[in-house]
RNA sequence: GGCCCGUUGGUCAAGUGGUUAAGACACGGCCCUUUCACGGCUGUAACAUGGGUUCGAAUCCCGUACGGGUCACCA
């Protein structure tokens, strides 16, 4: 090869910051293979800065990070930053990122960190790195598989143009590539004139043959072989995302890659780049993307920040939401027998659960918040008071000053309340979130207590006052649930309201009501609602003084 | 438009040539019950479609429709 020595001007002129001896070589010696064992798998979470974490990131670190951490006791899980797009960077969401996905309990091994870069295989920004990618870069190019190309937007246009009218595939590619063929004399020169340009990947792909390729959640693909001529560096020196990829899942030891299936189409870009730079491929793992379901048309689509409130991360921490919740929910679209196991493993970690990238569902599953809510109800029935008040003023000192104050004033009295009907076999399923507990638990303070609902209307006013005032001179604050109901069916006797349920159901018009009449008197007394847990329960919670002024108001 | 992926009840899904086609959420009924919640029992409801292959197809093959993704010096 005659050309060998101005390729070698060629690619000094546009690599000075490489010296002689930094070669892809040099490279495998200083980010050598991680010393794990076999089945140990190395994932990482590798976001761009770019804007707010939606569910969807949140639901891709999880699958990595369980893929990592399931593989064996030293699986690697790490984050990199993928900050290549200057433009749309948005200072401090790094920092974002890493807060979120600590405050769902997901943590790196090695990566970027807020206190900088921790492990050995870093730098882990990818603006840090660009001496890495220049390296290889560079073998590329005098191998003769890269190439500048000097071609500006206008011209790109032009070919895209041309392209359309001619009903060809867009792209740069075959005879669209320009520059692909211009002798290294004339592209030095253009250089040393300081036009500006790209480096490409020249491509020696086929797309009419097929290559087959095993993707380890949608098994056996096959697609025709790339021929696209993409660029590996931007004009600043900066790679695209396809290159860093290779290079950087190379050199950092990356086992299996995660991401989501948007990058399937590109998937034989990188399977030619793969080889061309000579490194081995990792295993991948196309995950399916969280739909949802469109109010207006009716189909199914991608979630969508702007319309989808819900797809944000912050839409969890505003309503409250229980960041194990989310997890338990994303663990059910993750892994299709997660449900089952949780059934029969009640109270165990979710990291006990053996992964598979396997189960993982191959088409995209809608984010149902019904079911959502569900899985939080269960989520919050399982914790005791403590955990529960803990809960709900932490959110509370965020969102509700005025709701927090009164829990602190007094926390037994709060835990005294959470704690009705929980920790039995049959929790209550009261509230799905944090921002739901006010209004369930108003009533136990004077200051929100308010009449919300009516009384039962086949109860006259007088028969009411009667039952009230009747029981606040039995009341007694020591009753326990038997000897509570014991005079509540001597009242309800008494005026004609039947205690026989059974009796009262099948022939209802034969009595002026039951004992739940009775009983619902006392209680939108006591609560301003038809609707409570255990009534003796609440009564004693909120004490005699409460209780005989609120129904005093009534008798 | 090209290429790729997909399609089992309203939703999430099990299922890999022979099943009465699981289960969960939601919805309805019944039971339990002082209301609500919980729990138990139970019901409605599905293999997109047309052709093949086969004794037999949700399952294998081909076509069609529909949905999704992608076609940037964004990731």
């Amino acid at each position: 090869m005659d050309n060998l020595e101005s390729l070698k001007a060629l690619a000094s002129l546009i690599f000075p910051d490489v010296a002689e001896n930094e070669t892809v070589e040099y490279l495998e010696g200083v980010f050598p293979k991680r010393n794990i064992s076999e089945n140990a798998k190395v994932t990482r979470m590798a976001p761009s800065p770019t804007g707010s974490m939606h569910i969807g990131n949140l639901y891709g670190a999880l699958a990595d990070e369980r893929i990592a951490h399931t593989s064996a006791s030293d699986g690697v899980f790490y984050l990199r930053i993928e900050d290549t797009d200057e433009k749309r960077e948005v200072p401090g969401a790094v920092e974002k990122i890493i807060k979120y996905l600590g405050a769902f309990g997901i943590e790196f091994d090695e990566g970027a960190s807020e206190d900088g870069d921790v492990g050995a295989y870093g730098p882990y920004r990818q603006r840090q790195r660009a001496k890495i990618y220049h390296i290889v870069a560079k073998k590329l190019l005098l191998e003769g598989r890269a190439y500048p190309c000097f071609c500006t937007e206008e011209d790109l246009a032009k070919i895209h143009d041309e392209q359309e009218a001619a009903k060809e595939n867009f792209g740069y590619y075959g005879k669209w590539a320009l520059h692909r063929d211009m002798p290294p004399e004339e592209a030095i020169e253009k250089i040393k004139n300081g036009e500006k340009f790209v480096l490409r990947f020249r491509s020696l792909g086929n797309p009419d043959k097929k290559i087959d390729f095993k993707d380890s959640i949608k098994g056996n693909l096959s697609f025709p072989e790339n021929d696209q001529d993409f660029v590996l560096l931007k004009s600043d020196g900066i790679p695209t995302y396809h290159f860093a990829h290779v290079v950087d899942d190379h050199f950092m030891r990356t086992t299996d890659v995660v991401r989501g299936e948007e990058w399937l189409s590109t998937l034989p870009w990188h399977v030619e780049l793969w080889k061309a730079c000579g490194f081995k491929m990792p295993r991948f793992c196309h995950t399916a993307q969280v739909m949802k379901l469109d109010e207006e048309t009716g189909t199914k689509r991608k979630m969508s920040k702007r319309k989808d409130p819900e797809c944000t991360l912050g839409f969890y921490f505003e309503k409250g939401y229980p960041a194990k919740s989310v997890i338990e929910y994303l663990m059910i679209l993750l892994n299709s027998n997660y449900e089952q196991w949780r059934s029969a493993n009640k109270d165990a970690s979710y990291r006990d659960f053996q992964f598979k990238s396997s189960n993982m569902g191959n088409s995209g599953a809608m984010f149902d918040l019904a079911k959502f809510n569900d899985v939080s109800k269960n989520v919050i029935a399982s914790m005791t008071a403590d955990e529960v008040y803990d809960n709900v003023i932490e959110w509370a000192r965020e969102n509700d000053a005025d709701f927090y104050n009164l829990l602190i004033s007094d926390e037994n009295y709060a835990k005294s309340f959470f704690a009705i009907g929980r920790g039995g076999k049959k929790p209550r399923k009261d509230f799905a979130c944090w921002s739901e507990v006010k209004d369930f638990v108003s009533y136990y303070y004077d200051g929100l207590f308010e009449i919300k609902e009516n009384f039962p209307e086949n109860v006259p006013e007088s028969d009411r006052k009667a039952i009230l005032s009747d029981y606040a001179k039995v009341y007694s604050e020591n009753d326990d649930n038997g000897a509570w109901f014991e005079k509540v069916k001597e009242i309800s006797e008494k005026y004609g309201y039947t205690s026989d349920m059974k009796a009262f159901k099948e022939n209802p018009g034969a009595f002026k009501g039951s004992v739940t009449d009775v009983s619902n008197v006392i209680r939108v007394a006591v609560t301003g609602r038809n609707n409570s847990p255990d009534l003796c329960s609440v009564m004693q919670v909120l004490g005699r003084d409460r209780v005989l002024k609120r129904i005093n108001a009534f008798a």
